[in-house]
RNA sequence: GGCCCCAUCGUCUAGUGGUUAGGACACCUCGCUUUCAAUGAGGUAACACGGGUCCGAUUCCCGUUGGGGCUACCA
């Protein structure tokens, strides 16, 4: 076996990228990526009654904008049409590989190590309530697994319902080791002989998950640990196949704040709801990667290609990690702040259009409006509202022009002259600059208080409570919008 | 119920057989300041519990408790 690193997110369609998927993703891709290895994206649509028409999409999509792009398997094209690369001799999509896990299930009966089960869904369920009532441990009672197997064969082909189980061995332990985990041992006997066949003919996880990932060539399996518990199945599947296993990696699971697996009940579990909210790919890439790793130093903003560089499957923890929000909006302030300008108006574009707004400003102009309120914005959803005034000037009650520590008469006076002044300062010398040293000397001359000029002022320009400083907004609005407010304000 | 996994500030976490148990978010105080934000300086706050082992345990072992996962012809 090579010491080729192939790594794989292996999602079902079953309606869009959960969060705690994008992580999985995240971590397997980092893996590989940090490797030189490979990322294949598979799709396990086994599943027929939870299958979603457009569920490959959405989840191809969400990687996408995180910017996570399989080297193999799944993706799709400019046309926005799913395509696949590589070859694993067939699909990447499992309902296209019936073919492949018939066969491989067909060999496991043949040798004995799977046989053909005829116990319908109410026998089992029967089963199942008389194991709970009488607190047994709850599981298959081998009521099949010693059919003659000719017999069972003749039935199968008479045409009677059936399913493929696997054969558990009934002693032993099956230990493994695990990358996060250390050495984890289950007795065989625990273990169930797991359905790896449905009666409509499409393979279970357990099957699909095997056989795939040995023909993908898989060298790390990096998974949630809910699936901890299943590996003594995969492991002795690996083995009745002759196959060796690849490592494996089961993750942290992400936590509601009650510290309950993250759900929907509690909060946005899809990755297409922070976008919509306006996050920032990097903050959730930067969060997410943080939530169960670090890097050991007290590094906290990482982009991606900084977190191939050091992302190192040891230093991820073992206990669940709560999804908190508070820190995803920091994360998001600080990507904000420190986007390129460039970058903030062409991701800022899609939340004015959504709202309906058009934006009648080049991208110079809108540079500067966004500048004015990126370091007060959380998300970029909010930016509109908070550019608001700029675009219209809000209408505010006369009151809130008058400074706390002023009055009205004073305001009256400061505001006729202070329109003097301002008239007086030439278009082109309108900047944020000279008008902050022009307002602050002449503040100096008259021997006003600051706060009696600029509160009002800021409020003449902005309208509102609160805002940006008036000589940013000032230079941005320019001069002639800029005396217009004043002159509404005055009129106030 | 059974099996498996996990346990450091409220949250994300670093860390060690002997440390003032470190950082980040959040929170609080102060500074800057026309408001808000940003920013600067501080601050509150943690080794779940009980037994061992050891000269010495937050660290190693066992147990308890708590939390989570699995226990489907779902993944």
């Amino acid at each position: 076996m090579s010491s080729f690193v192939k790594t794989r997110f292996a999602p079902s369609p079953t309606g869009y990228l959960h969060i705690g998927g994008l992580r999985t993703a995240l971590y397997a891709y980092l893996v590989a990526k940090h490797n030189d290895g490979k990322f294949v994206l598979r799709i396990e649509d086994t599943d027929r009654e939870r299958f979603v028409a457009d569920g490959t999409m959405n989840i191809l999509k969400s990687l996408y904008w995180a910017g996570i792009i399989p080297d193999e398997g799944v993706m799709f094209n400019a046309n926005q049409n799913i395509i696949q690369t590589g070859d694993c001799g067939g699909s990447y999509i499992q309902s296209e590989r019936l073919d492949i896990y018939k066969k491989h299930a067909d060999e496991l009966v043949a040798n004995g190590h799977a046989y053909y089960c005829f116990c319908d869904s109410a026998r089992l369920d029967e089963l199942r309530q008389f194991q709970q009532l009488n607190k047994l441990p709850t599981g298959y009672d081998g009521h099949c697994r010693d059919i003659d197997p000719a017999e069972a064969k003749k039935r199968v082909q008479a045409g009677e319902k059936h399913v493929i189980r696997m054969k558990m061995p009934k002693e032993g332990e099956t230990v493994f080791n695990d990358e996060i985990r250390g050495e984890v041992r289950i007795k065989n006997e625990l273990v169930d002989d797991q359905v790896i066949v449905k009666s409509d003919g499409f393979p279970t996880y357990h099957l699909a998950v095997v056989v795939d990932d040995h023909e993908m060539e898989i060298s790390h399996i990096i998974r949630g640990e809910e699936w901890l518990s299943s590996v003594p199945k995969h492991l002795q599947l690996y083995k009745y196949f002759g196959w060796d296993a690849p490592r494996m990696a089961h993750l942290p699971l992400l936590l509601n704040s009650d510290k309950s697996k993250l759900s929907k009940r509690q909060g946005d579990v899809a990755v297409m709801d922070y976008v919509k909210k306006g996050y920032l790919k990097e903050a959730v890439i930067n969060f997410i990667a943080f939530l169960g790793w670090n890097p050991g130093t007290e590094k906290e903003i990482y982009f991606m290609d900084e977190l191939i560089n050091d992302f190192d499957l040891s230093h991820v923890g073992k206990s669940g990690a709560v999804f908190n929000l508070q820190k995803l909006d920091w994360y998001n302030k600080e990507y904000i702040k420190s986007l390129p300008l460039v970058d903030l108006v062409e991701r800022a574009k899609p939340f004015f259009a959504d709202l309906g707004i058009q934006l009648n400003k080049n991208d110079e102009e809108l540079s500067r409006i966004f500048a004015l309120e990126r370091e007060r914005v959380t998300t970029l959803a909010e930016l509109p509202e908070a550019v608001k005034f700029v675009f219209e000037l809000p209408n505010y009650g006369a009151s809130l022009l008058i400074w706390k520590k002023s009055s009205v008469e004073e305001l009256k006076n400061i505001f006729s002259k202070l329109s003097e002044l301002l008239n007086s300062i030439d278009e082109k010398d309108w900047t944020k600059q000279n008008l902050e040293i022009r307002i602050g000397e002449w503040i100096k001359e008259n021997s006003y208080s600051v706060g009696s000029v600029m509160w009002p002022l800021r409020v003449a320009l902005s309208g509102q409570e609160n805002s940006p400083g008036p000589f940013e907004i000032a230079e941005v609005l320019g001069k002639q919008e800029s005396m217009s407010r004043i002159t509404i304000a005055i009129n106030k």
